[in-house]
DNA sequence: TTGAAAGCGGTACCAT
DNA sequence: ATGGTACCGCTTTCAA
């Protein structure tokens, strides 16, 4: 405290002026030398001055008086209502994010928990952002799209389960999930299948859609499909299997591999053989799922990866006038295991 | 083709002015109107016709503008190197953006891959955040606090393993985690201790802050600690099971349950009696561990809640004259199930 | 009640 | 090789 520091405590953020002034130079040559315009020439010494002081300041350019200026940014927003769950979680956002890098974007995640749709759209558009990455987690509708392409947006992209007009569509059919499950059960003679439904927020859209490709694929052939809603815990998974024999089903799909893993160990404890008296299958091929005794039979997804869609992004930002449309992206198949 | 759509598409973003121009007002009125200035009286009709041009242009205010002028934004800045794994994954962040929102605050989860400590703080600088929440992911140094502050940001908080100087620093000593574990495997009589080290990028500074904690506590007892990599893969877990009777180890901590599943699996396949020949712990206390049989003792560690982070957040923003420090925040207690 | 105008921090054109 | 300056879109005094 006797060194009062006072002064740098207190002192306003430094801007381009205040280099200039300190570097004894104009504000042109300040901005020239830190971004290297090669289309101007400045003297070496002073180039040295102005980066010394910026240096001494410590400034830092004002992200938002650039983009203002130059009329554009170069943030790709990712929306998330929801931390993402599921087929899309960590690792591919992950990857997204630093093939985006790469290709020299801001990636912004912007959480809009609590708004609808379209006043979730006007708050994205009110930062400009140069592209629109929709993981699913928010119904993005056309009208939100047009929002945002009106905003100055080249590009948004959605992937998840409808196709959005107007965007570049990444058309991920949950169903098939579905379908593949029933194709499997049916074929290995199961004909009353209950599908476990997830009470959490995040997955009620997709265990939706799922659910729907099972009945699409099982009812027309005569078996019947029972969904069941189960909370993702212990002593609900316990009551379930409590009762599971009134059910009478010979087949469960759980929707992915931690309510399978859930409630097959339920089952197990309740006595309930697997997969002779009931079959258990899940979704998402995670490596714990090997782990259980029965293995568990799973899902695999096919996921587009993170630097694919990056490109997709780039493409659809340098090349605005491509018509955005609709495109299948999904691909399922039963890794089949002890479980089924 | 028919009905040319070239003017809605080729038009420029609109800005106040358009709006302003369309109601036959002045800009100021826009402004006014839309932010529903009480400073100001507006009479209704013109209020109506503001609002309806705005409508009709589908008009969107530039937050960048808008924060350059006011020379301050309401972004509070989530630095993410990596998407979180471990303790303070998915849901964690969740809540934070929640409770931030409701603060009002615009959450921008930033991805910094690729770029060190002071250059990623010079990036998150510039856009001027109110305020940045380090989650640990990123190394923060003392000057890269410095350079967030002097770019105006009221507050910089850090949750990890250290304090940093400048910043409120909530440290969470993960040494605590190792103590505790050891602590409870000498009490159940093992000497022979191997700690799994998960060789996963974003997980490197945590389990080797864990191993510490282990040695600390458990070798001045006599104990021996021995540190073993681990990919989280069957394959490698099963290589190591194949060679466990050579290490000589009568328990073993896997950093998390995640890694102590596969690794007790692995174990039992290699016909290893879990707990007899070898103790098995993790840490997280994950649901997902007690389906297992044994059932898998862990470490359940105390978090900060979302909600709570983001009021501290919010009061240092508020009081940017209080004195950033340390606090200590991690409990961490013992489960102890079957395991061990 | 409304409008004119200054200015936030950069960038880039046009002079010099 | 550098400096002057207009302008990006918005807010906010100050005047009318």
């Amino acid at each position: 405290m006797s060194q009062t520091p006072r002064q740098s405590a207190e002192r306003s953020v430094p801007t381009s002026a205040d280099v200039a002034r300190l570097a004894g130079v104009s504000r042109a040559t300040v901005s020239y030398v830190l971004n290297n315009t090669s289309a101007v020439r400045i003297s070496e010494p002073t180039r040295r001055r102005v980066r010394e002081a910026a240096e001494e300041l410590g400034y830092v350019p004002h992200a938002a008086a650039r983009s203002l200026r130059a009329g554009h940014s170069r943030i790709v927003l990712l929306p998330t209502a929801h931390i993402p769950v599921g087929p899309l979680c960590g690792r591919f956002i992950d990857e997204l994010q630093w093939a985006l890098r790469r290709l020299d974007y801001t990636v912004v995640q912007y959480g809009s928990l609590g708004l609808d749709g379209d006043a979730a759209a006007r708050a994205w558009a009110e930062l400009r952002p140069v592209a629109v990455v929709s993981l699913g987690e928010t119904a993005l509708s056309p009208r939100g799209v047009g929002v945002l392409k009106r905003s100055g947006a080249k590009a948004v992209l959605t992937l998840g389960p409808q196709y959005v007009q107007g965007a570049h569509s990444l058309v991920m059919d949950q169903r098939q999930v579905g379908a593949r499950v029933a194709e499997h059960l049916l074929d290995r003679g199961h004909r009353r299948i209950g599908v476990i439904m997830p009470e959490e927020q995040g997955l009620v859209l997709s265990s939706e859609r799922r659910l729907a490709g099972v009945r699409e694929s099982a009812e027309p052939l005569g078996a019947t499909v029972r969904p069941i809603p189960l909370a993702y815990d212990e002593g609900a998974a316990e009551a379930l299997a409590g009762r599971w024999r009134d059910l009478g089903l010979d087949a469960v799909y759980a929707y992915n591999d931690e309510y399978a893993m859930l409630l097959m160990r339920a089952l197990q404890d309740a006595g309930i053989g697997i997969p002779d008296e009931t079959a258990v299958i899940g979704a998402d091929d995670r490596l714990l799922g090997r782990l259980l005794r029965p293995r568990l039979s799973t899902v695999r997804i096919d996921m587009v990866t993170g630097q694919h869609l990056a490109e997709l992004v780039d493409r659809a930002v340098r090349d605005p006038g491509g018509i955005p449309g609709r495109q299948e992206l999904m691909g399922a198949q039963v890794v089949r295991r002890e479980s089924t």
